[in-house]
RNA sequence: GGGCGGUUAGCUCAGUCGGUCAGAGCGCCUCGCUUACACCGAGGAUGUCGGGGGUUCGAGUCCCUCACCGCCCACCA
């Protein structure tokens, strides 16, 4: 890159390579120190409010996908922006431990060494963890700058670290203490594969054909005998639980039952008698009408057997194979156990029926086992009251969530929560500080070396025994906003940067994380931990399918950097996505990406070499003397004035798809397409006086400048190596990413709508020469003398804009009329018309060519049915008197003046034609 | 079972308060190496805005309903 200290209107060279340009360009704002809030480079302003993002943590396990890029990307565009507004801005870079994902990985790494967690033993196995751990951090670490990011790397924090850690046993022992966090046995989600507990929102409820089998119990008799007569048919798809049935219930009102309620039937294989109960639960219409009651396997059955006072009876262990209380299938696995148990009925008669079942399976997110509802005692947090202080921020607009239609999941999950399972058998993460003495007292404390002694009992801390378990790794996730502030201290950054701005994630983990953060965040700091949650949607694979490396469609984000640049990727994810909503990414929007940054890259070089001779190459910015502009440069003023309000408007609103959109166009369509073209003629223009051509150039550097300074959050590098080269202004800094942004309110000043319309019906013009042009197959290298016809108050626009017309047009040499009579008059054979609104222009004839003639009267032809539609509609529209009475006048208006403009175009053109 | 998205050009998608909104990019067709850019320029074609009702002077836009696709939540064994 360009790195002359002061880069001032320095040549670009011929072509942008991301390779050579963005190490170097990251390395300069480090050296800069420009992304810490007060940073050596930073000009922020501490006067303004802070802005803060809350970044999700990327997990330790490995490298970043395309999501992670495009939350990057998103936080970034959001944090620059806010920069550049003179905020202080933090960002803090983090890294999760995700312990039960970051053991999936490791389990498979060591088992390739042919080892296990068990031939390992805790100790060893967290050690290799630790190894691990510290490789994929800084692999992790170095894509996030390769993103482009300007995280403030002097706050790098991981949810395992110190802080974090006295954080977690804080939060813990302060819920306990205020009895938010409880220990109970409870029924809980038990993954065999994984060895440990899992939460409600781990367990994918899965789509399978099953079996639902009719399995007959037989009552027994007075003399407590089973009646070989008398039997109760039950529904059930898993029948290696009849082993634990404690009961079969009917419902209250069913007749067909009303007689057995209250008898004893008779578990197969362990013969245990058990009762016949009544209870609501139970669908009368669904089986046989007839259910077991197997509590300690099935949670509504766990809730029926405590309403019947029934005891639970785990008949399965941790892997999922059944125990001694199964009597006969101890030792099997649990689908082994059914198929025996199955045998074993039909041998016995009692297998009544077998019918294909469709049900949903509860499977783990992490290993796909099967879950297994399980009695276990564990550590909960009583959500509810967390729940409703989350819930009174998002209605009193403490905090708002968008886009809003996440609003009422939002309230639907946090009204019907259930208290959260937080215990964890794994060995990867923040084990839970909780004590038990011999005689069962439970002590829990916050202190790094546990607690001095038994609180019940006074039991020295020899005798204690800690908690094996370990949290929820979205339990210390779950306190991010503020642990990374230093919490529980009370540190300057927490007053000053706590509650945070904005949250952006995906939509995903609104629950595994948002919710959380919100819940905790409240409770102990009595404020919301964010301002704004903003919710991205999912990136897909083209198709639309979700990105999987199994299936082989995943984009690698750092393998699309090095081949076509950060700014392109970055660029790719933004443009066109609306919040909350999928996209599909593509290479062909990688590629239109590149394209639109190499079109910037031009435009500045062609601005660059087309300064006049007459400014020094080191000139400092100024702005353009507005009394030497042509009509093209206030256009293009007005345009951006117009841009830049839009862009600031669609950044507050985070509508950043919205707001690529308006610079791509601003940038392509009009400053380069039109822009551009229109100030060659000018700059090239020996006959005008030099201020005028020094002012065209000056006002291409004002709108480029512009330009840059919006695109900059969007494509950092790009934009920063282009400044480099540009004139400054006496206040600008040396480097982009700390120039200010853009104010509507100066730019509204050079807002020009005479000047719009007025170049906007001259490049109407344009285009309909050429469009004529192409028609009737002249060459476009060709040039044609040309006769326009121009209204008396376009008359000196079009004068100034005569050359670069000519030019564009290809009508060389052009004259221009204002009498129609005159203009009719130069009139000769064989010319081409070209009708674009009020003015009208006339190509001299050629080599004669009838197809040629025939296509442009077909087009005319065309234009005039089009127009007299519109005209049609526009007049039944003003004859319509419920129209006129009931629409706001300025739309009656605009319909008026519509209907005059067509009118005088259908007359036009039918005179073309017919006369 | 409940809820939420989506359905607009061949493809990917914008479209705010109902009123020049029938749009963009890519692709396609025809020209063109005009001294910023072929990762380009000029021009062009393509639509019952998922179907059906309704509200309104006026509906991709609001309401109802149906269809299909996707997602989230949920204790019919």
């Amino acid at each position: 890159m360009t790195d002359s200290p002061s880069g001032r209107s320095a040549a670009l060279p011929k072509a942008y390579l991301p390779a050579e340009f963005e190490t170097a360009i990251y390395e300069r704002w480090l050296t800069a120190d420009v992304f810490a809030p007060d940073g050596a480079g930073s000009r922020a302003d501490p006067s303004k409010p802070p802005f803060t993002i809350v970044q999700p943590p990327p997990n330790v396990t490995g490298a970043l996908h395309i999501g992670h890029a495009l939350t990057a990307d998103l936080e970034d565009v959001m944090i620059r922006r806010a920069r550049m507004l003179r905020r202080p801005t933090l960002w803090l870079p983090g890294l999760d431990h995700a312990s039960i994902g970051a053991q999936v990985v490791l389990d498979k790494l060591i088992a390739a060494e042919g080892e296990s967690r068990a031939s390992l033993g805790r100790e060893r196995y967290l050690e290799r963890m630790n190894a691990f751990v510290e490789e994929t951090r800084e692999t992790i670490l170095r894509q996030s700058r390769r993103f482009g990011s300007s995280l403030d790397w002097s706050r790098t924090r991981f949810t395992m670290d110190e802080v974090s850690s006295k954080a977690v046993r804080t939060a813990f022992t302060r819920l306990y203490r205020e009895d938010l966090a409880y220990r109970t046995e409870a029924l809980i989600n038990w993954c065999p594969g994984c060895r440990t507990s899992v939460s409600d929102l781990e367990v994918l409820p899965t789509p399978e054909s099953g079996t639902l089998w009719t399995i007959r119990y037989h009552l027994l008799d007075a003399d407590g005998r089973p009646d070989p007569a008398l039997t109760i048919s039950v529904a059930t798809t898993r029948p290696e639980t009849i082993l634990g049935d404690v009961a079969v219930a009917v419902h209250p009102d069913d007749p067909r039952y009303a007689a057995v309620v209250g008898r004893q039937v008779l578990v197969p294989f362990v013969d245990r008698p058990v009762p016949i109960i009544a209870d609501a639960v139970v669908q009368r219409d669904f089986g046989t009408g007839a259910l077991k009651i197997t509590p300690a396997h099935d949670p509504e059955d766990h809730a029926t057997g405590s309403r019947h006072g029934l005891a639970p009876i785990t008949v399965m262990d941790d892997d999922a194979s059944l125990n001694a209380a199964a009597g006969p299938y101890a030792g099997l696995d649990r689908y082994a156990a059914r198929q025996r148990i199955l045998a074993d009925l039909e041998a016995a008669g009692d297998l009544v029926e077998a019918k294909p079942h469709e049900m949903l399976i509860g499977r783990c997110q992490r290993s796909n086992d099967v879950i297994e509802p399980r009695l276990k005692t564990q550590w909960f947090i009583r959500t509810k009251p967390l729940a409703a202080r989350a819930l009174e921020a998002t209605r009193t607009g403490q905090t708002t969530i968008l886009p809003g239609r996440f609003v009422k999941v939002w309230e639907h999950w946090l009204t019907e929560i259930r208290d959260w399972n937080i215990s964890r058998q794994l060995w990867w993460g923040h084990r839970i500080p909780a004590w038990y003495c011999p005689d069962g007292h439970v002590t829990v404390s916050d202190q790094v070396g546990g607690p001095s002694a038994c609180e019940a009992c006074g039991r020295p801390s020899a005798e204690l025994v800690q908690d094996d378990d370990i949290f929820d790794t979205w339990f210390s996730s779950g306190l991010w906003p503020f642990s990374t502030l230093g919490w529980p201290d009370e540190t300057a950054d927490l007053r000053r940067f706590y509650p945070g701005t904005v949250m952006e994630t995906g939509y995903d983990i609104i629950f595994f994380w948002v919710a959380r953060m919100m819940m905790l965040g409240i409770h102990f700091l009595d404020e919301a931990p964010f301002e704004t949650v903003y919710l991205h949607g999912l990136v897909r694979a083209g198709s639309g399918a979700k990105m999987s490396k199994t299936v082989g469609n995943v984009v690698d984000p750092l393998e699309a950097i090095d081949e076509i640049g950060a700014d392109a990727l970055r660029f790719a994810l933004i443009h066109g996505i609306s919040p909350g909503n999928d996209q599909k990414f593509s290479r062909d929007k990688l590629e239109s990406a590149r394209n639109f940054g190499n079109k910037l890259w031009n435009a500045a070089r062609f601005v660059l070499g087309a300064r006049p001779p007459s400014i020094p190459a080191d000139a400092g910015r100024v702005p353009p003397d507005p009394d030497h502009l042509g009509p093209s440069e206030r256009w293009l003023r007005s345009r951006m004035a117009a841009t830049v309000a839009a862009v600031d408007t669609a950044m507050d609103d985070f509508a950043f798809g919205e707001a690529t959109r308006l610079l791509y166009d601003m940038t392509w369509s009009a400053y380069c397409d039109w822009g551009l073209e229109f100030a060659k003629v000018r700059l090239s223009d020996a006959g005008l006086p030099e201020t005028d051509r020094e002012a065209t150039w000056w006002a291409l550097v004002e709108v480029l400048d512009g330009l840059l300074r919006l695109l900059h959050p969007f494509l950092p590098y790009l934009t920063e190596a282009i400044w480099a080269a540009t004139p400054h202004g006496p206040d600008d800094p040396e480097l982009l990413i700390v120039a200010d942004w853009p104010d509507p309110e100066a730019w509204s000043q050079l807002a020009d709508g005479g000047s719009e319309r007025a170049v906007d019906r001259v490049r109407d013009l344009i285009s309909e020469v050429r469009n004529a042009r192409s028609i009737a197959k002249i060459v476009a290298a060709e040039r044609r003398p040309g006769d326009v016809l121009v209204p008396p108050d376009l008359a000196a626009t079009f004068a100034e804009l005569a050359p670069a017309i000519g030019r564009m047009a290809r009508l060389e040499p052009l004259v221009a009329h204002t009498e129609r009579v005159a203009f009719l008059a130069a009139e000769r054979p064989g010319s081409l018309a070209v009708i674009a609104g009020e003015l009208e222009a006339r190509i001299a004839a050629g080599a004669a060519d009838p197809a040629a003639d025939l296509a442009e009267r077909a087009r005319l032809e065309r234009e005039l049915a089009d127009a007299e539609r519109h005209l049609a509609a526009a007049r039944g529209r003003l004859a319509n008197e419920a129209f006129t009475a009931k629409a706001p006048p300025a739309v009656v208006e605009g319909a008026r003046t519509s209907a005059a403009e067509l009118a005088e175009q259908v007359a036009r053109l039918t005179l073309r034609l017919r006369g």
